[in-house]
DNA sequence: ATCCGATTAAAACAAATGTTTAAACCGAAT
DNA sequence: ATTCGGTTTAAACATTTGTTTTAATCGGAT
């Protein structure tokens, strides 16, 4: 394990990441990864053993590095208020600069059911972590936490998935986009505390 | 054209969708679809030329079967909030039958951008639809119209699309995401509605 | 019955692709 | 200087995969 070892090794697994998350495993090849990385084809399975090892090692790190905000902002020390601000504000910044991460980790988790998800723990989230328990309390009769849950990812996230069609339908163009987004970081806040906050009809 | 012609080729577009919508492009091969179609390898360029153009016209259907609806909904002559409820119901029906379609879509629309959307007239959608000129009158001022038709697609689309996420965090079986979607078809509505009249603090 | 075009089948082709091999290379330790 | 482990290279391998070819088959019109 030199620095050339080292280097080698991550440029081509940033080189394979890029790729990966632009198009997906199926269309994307390892010659490709290795001119692309300006390395020797060989070097692809000489470190990762197989173009699947190197997309598996790909993928848990894609996926672990979008959790770990995660998990720390669901349990950190701030109000309910304020985490949902925080959370909110994080991902958007980080989704604003790996805009087509989300779809790519989706579409992989699809095939690869759970898989690898499992491996990462991300079962006890949910039951554990502080900021679900304030959810609960605060949840209108009736209606499960999770909703809420899911609407605050579907309002962060969605946008980005959507964002081919929406380019489309609505004919707004990359900078409009990340005007949206931003104004969204406030927003989304509100909504979902609107949201928990129902006006008695 | 007798009518083997045409039960063979839909026979082989059928099998194609599902396997496209299940794994995307790259990972589906000519030979899967023939054999899972029950059809001879070379049958699948006999009536579609290519994989990619097979490719093609299942996508051109798909996205067109998404939009057709759509059309009709945002034009039609109910109130704003029933046509809001109409469309999120219809919506959520149709995906609940075909939940894998959208990541599908949306994956692919990603890697030939634009091209098939741009075929559709989808273009004129957003300017014409009546739908969105009630959009903009009922909108708080100083907040974009396109927001709230983006929450409403996050809202009813990005569950299906996260199903595999949520799946592993929040540990929800197959039923119970179907009742959370059932639960839904009022709640966002609901939820659309207070959006667009916020509580005044 | 025969002919004809459309359809189906089996095999082959050519290119692409993941992987492996065997030798060359390089830097550091001896 | 030599040796040795790790690294890189060029070439080859074996399979997969999209596509084509060529012949057989089928059904209806003449």
């Amino acid at each position: 394990m030199t620095q050339k070892d080292v280097s080698t090794a991550e440029k081509i697994k940033e080189t394979a990441r890029k790729l990966f998350t632009e198009r997906g495993y199926g269309r994307v090849t390892t010659r490709e990864i290795a001119s692309s990385a300006g390395v020797n084809l060989a070097l692809v399975n000489y470190y990762f053993g197989s173009k699947e090892e190197l997309f598996n090692v790909i993928m848990m790190e894609v996926i672990q590095g979008f959790m770990a905000q995660m998990i720390v902002l669901l349990n950190d020390n701030h109000t309910f208020e304020e985490k949902l601000q925080i959370l909110v504000s994080n991902y958007i910044d980080l989704l604003t600069t790996q805009p087509d991460m989300p779809l790519f980790m989706l579409s992989e988790m699809r095939t690869n059911k759970g898989q690898l998800a499992q491996k990462l723990g991300m079962e006890n989230l949910y039951k554990e972590a502080r900021f679900f328990r304030e959810l609960k309390e605060r949840c209108p009769t009736g209606v499960h936490p999770v909703q809420f849950f899911l609407n605050m990812l579907s309002l962060m996230v969605f946008p980005f998935v959507g964002k081919p069609m929406i380019e489309v339908v609505t004919a707004i163009d990359q900078a409009q986009f990340n005007a949206f987004m931003h104004a969204r970081k406030e927003l989304i806040p509100q909504w979902i505390l609107g949201m928990l906050n129902p006006p008695n009809n």
